[in-house]
DNA sequence: CTGAAAGCGCTTACAG
DNA sequence: CTGAAAGCGCTTACAG
């Protein structure tokens, strides 16, 4: 390799001439700036960032953990990280703490061995240097217990922390779950289902008040009847329809799932029972998961902010990094889009008008 | 940050000595070594690896460039890749090119374009040392074209390099498309249809000889109507699959679909038609993207191994670095494993006897 | 406008 | 068994 002696004692300078013009700071003679230009060329001289990062105690990278990779927001959050990263000159450190493989799906009994990975892979990164962390969860809950302090700038996205150390970057589940029914109701629809996540959660909290604002504000009945609670998964949207649709005396024209694959179970109920989507009833889901693109009908649903969020972290790191985060907040939530396909009509009562 | 010569002072040593107990190289007096390794633990020291790799001039981080992470593929190669490095202590640079942002679907034209951020990209992960380089395609393809010369290890998978300093770790279309065939052939399937993605493909060319044969290795005929060629898209299975079921005199008992997703649309236009799957035709699909798992009926399909294919290009890499890649291919091909859903029974006739 | 020198935090021959 | 010293490749006050 290359180094700035080489390039200095080619052209017959000092070291610090050379760091000059690589970095433009100084004041270098246009005859001898040009020269050492010339020979960095001629050398194909890459800085060694290394040794820079040693000096200038800082490494312009930023250290990325992931819950984990192969779930389905972390690409595209991953993706606006990148790009961000890209336009300032920055690097990504990235850690997959690999938490389904780890742990299953109950991160909360396993606490104690999440908080030991997130601990080794956190000093990891710190040995590294990084300038700044962001944590990508794979769903929206607290994650304060498992990170613990971290002396540098921290940023959570997909996930939450109490800590006033840590500044944290969502989507907005409400509004999402708002909008989505909100989208329902102008096509006229007034009898609307709801199928649920799991209740133990935040978003399924959130979502549930963003459906419920919506009918109230159009001054729409609440039906309990109307709400059925699921766990997330393909088959119980499938279950809960059914149900909907077969054992109630009042059937709703719309649903709105809390999720992708609940929206898609529904779809699948209401084929097989012979509701036509959209024509006998419409169907929403949230997420924009990959799928729903493929359902029949391709499902129409709320897409979920992932590069914004990504994007967003890093805007918020390089922001506190040069100390101008005044005009940030530290709880952030984006906003989610309506994505139309082609599970949603008006009712055929209205229709029929 | 506390440094080795905090240590040293405290316990009155020179940093040497530290250092040899840090990295138990040396030999230190047990009575000393523990009087250090407590005021480290007290301190709560954490070693600088970016002075660690100045010194050592290696850095023990692998840059990874992935043309796109938000193509399917990624993630489980990115998992795999991380899971080997974790074991052997190995940092991730992660880089992303968004060639699909970039560029489109259409490589061949940009490749100017592409060669420009790939070059830049390298340039990066080679001004901060890395050790190695695995470059992460979207699409099998040759890629040493917008790759060039790298005085590192480098190894491409999801794509290959005939530049021979370069190695190269794909999956096996031909086994894929081969044991898809005969596991179709297996239930006693003879008259098998193939839609093909574009022949211009190095993957459509293999899958293709696969497919021919696990026909021919069977004694069963082959029937120029039965191959129809499609562009890889959900429609084209579709249609394609229409043309095979009104239009031919003779109707096949099974599809082998080159991917997924024309898979997905092969499913639907049966459904229309009013072919159940699989009782009155069998269907198979190649690269189990997680749309597959929630088609009705969930698609049988053919795994790829991703993370393994992440895995197999760490090991390779530090192979490299070890010196000790004798036994090891320059080219290496992985092979794909069945995933058995509910798309693939016996035909009709052979259930009837 | 340019250079000598110190220092970032480590490791490692070498000497004792 | 332990330490003094050089050096990895940079940057930057400071002096001239």
């Amino acid at each position: 390799m290359v180094t700035i002696k080489d390039i200095a004692i080619k052209a017959n300078v000092s070291t610090a001439t050379v760091s000059y013009v690589l970095n433009g700071t100084g004041t270098v003679s246009e005859k001898t700036r040009k020269r050492i230009l010339q020979i960095i060329e001629d050398l194909d001289y890459k800085p060694n960032q290394v040794a820079k990062s040693l000096k200038l105690r800082k490494t312009k990278t930023i250290g990325v953990i992931v819950e984990d990779i192969t779930v389905f927001n972390a690409p595209g959050i991953i993706d606006g990280i990148n790009e961000y990263a890209e336009k300032l000159g920055f690097s990504i450190l990235l850690t997959n703490l690999r938490l389904f493989k780890r742990v299953g799906n109950n991160f909360s009994v396993n606490i104690e061995q999440c908080r030991e990975v997130a601990k080794q892979k956190i000093d990891e990164l710190l040995s590294n240097h990084v300038d700044g962390i962001i944590y990508v969860g794979v769903h929206p809950r607290e994650v304060s217990e498992i990170i613990g302090e971290v002396n540098k700038p921290f940023v959570c996205t997909y996930c939450y922390s109490t800590d006033n150390t840590h500044y944290s970057i969502n989507y907005d589940d409400e509004q999402a779950a708002y909008d989505a029914t909100n989208y329902l109701i102008s096509f006229g629809h007034k009898k609307i289902a709801l199928i649920s996540g799991l209740i133990d959660s935040q978003p399924a909290h959130a979502r549930y008040s963003g459906f419920y604002s919506a009918l109230k504000q159009n001054n729409l009945p609440f039906h309990p009847s109307f709400i059925k609670t699921g766990d997330w998964e393909f088959k119980s949207g499938y279950q809960l329809t059914k149900e909907l649709l077969e054992t109630s005396e009042e059937v709703p024209t719309a649903i709105v799932a809390m999720n992708d694959l609940m929206a898609g179970g529904a779809l699948e109920a209401c084929r097989e029972i012979g509701f036509k989507v959209p024509e006998d009833i419409s169907i929403i889901g949230i997420d924009n998961q990959e799928c729903s693109q493929y359902f029949i009908p391709p499902l129409s649903t709320m897409g979920l902010p992932l590069r914004e969020m990504g994007h967003h972290s890093m805007e918020t790191i390089i922001n506190i990094l040069d100390k101008k985060d005044s005009d940030h907040n530290v709880m952030d939530k984006l906003k989610c889009h309506l994505i139309e396909r082609k599970s949603v009509a008006a009712p055929s009562n209205v229709k029929a008008k």
